[in-house]
DNA sequence: ACTTTATCCTACTAAACCTATAGGGTAATT
DNA sequence: AATTACCCTATAGGTTTAGTAGGATAAAGT
């Protein structure tokens, strides 16, 4: 299931996709705009900076703007970020995966095959959309 | 993220559809077999056979069997019961749907937008995948 | 300089959920 | 009657989630 969080950030980022430019918008805008509390929306966009997703400017005239043109941010990027794995099983995540404790040989396991083929297909979606794809 | 529980479920019962069908296995068997706590396996195989998965025998010989053919068990039948929706998010899902809270418009939401694409491939993909497939 | 604006940052908490475990009850077989 | 093995509910401990509190910092306008 996926976190607020990452629904939020998602949200966020696609009102941004429709400004203009570099244009910084405030928190409270979005927030607004969006129907998401303030405060919450206050973490989420930081950490989207932090990963190098956001800019930000403070002061009057101040707030959020995308660092890259949004039909160059792809899911891939948007959902590792916020969400973490795409992947249902840490056995199958590229980038956070981990090893079942319980697990003998993952070729011999069924979970992993089925969640194998998931990742790679969802992967694949995320792979092939943009923020540009979805601020339409 | 896959629970432990489906997890565990999808083992036990590719364990079962190796099996000669009808022919009773008992929970410490699988248990030990698959490296699951028999314990918690008990209140997971209890509930698949509450949802019409599994029939069950009690005394000596006892133990769970499927009530169908693998291949006649999807992984859509199993994913529902035992992790719930398929979709990532309640408002893309079609067994589970609630409306978001804070969205007036789900088909001007670039979150559903996203979510009904995943939604509809996964869901292709457990379609058309048995329990017979994974214990292969 | 001072005030206003708006992001920055850490820590905290209440609730929900997950992963079991405990402890006995029930039914079938021998 | 004894043994086997599932049946069932409750509960406990840990983790995660969703959101809040409260102030620090920096930029802009006056």
């Amino acid at each position: 299931m996926l976190s607020k969080k990452t629904k939020y950030g998602i949200k966020a980022l696609t009102y941004l996709a429709k400004q203009e430019t570099h244009v910084p918008v405030r928190i409270a805008t979005i927030s607004e705009s969006e129907n998401i509390s303030l405060k919450f929306l206050e973490t989420i966009l930081l950490s989207l900076r932090k990963n190098g997703l956001l800019g930000s400017k403070k002061g009057k005239g101040g707030g959020y703007y995308l660092l890259k043109a949004p039909k160059d941010i792809s899911m891939t990027e948007v959902m590792r970020v916020l969400e973490g794995p795409i992947a249902m099983i840490p056995c199958v995540s590229l980038n956070f995966y981990e090893k079942c404790q319980d697990c003998p040989d993952e070729n011999a396991c069924a979970v992993n095959k089925i969640m194998l083929k998931v990742r790679d297909n969802t992967l694949e979606i995320f792979r092939n959309t943009t923020l540009a794809d979805l601020s339409n």
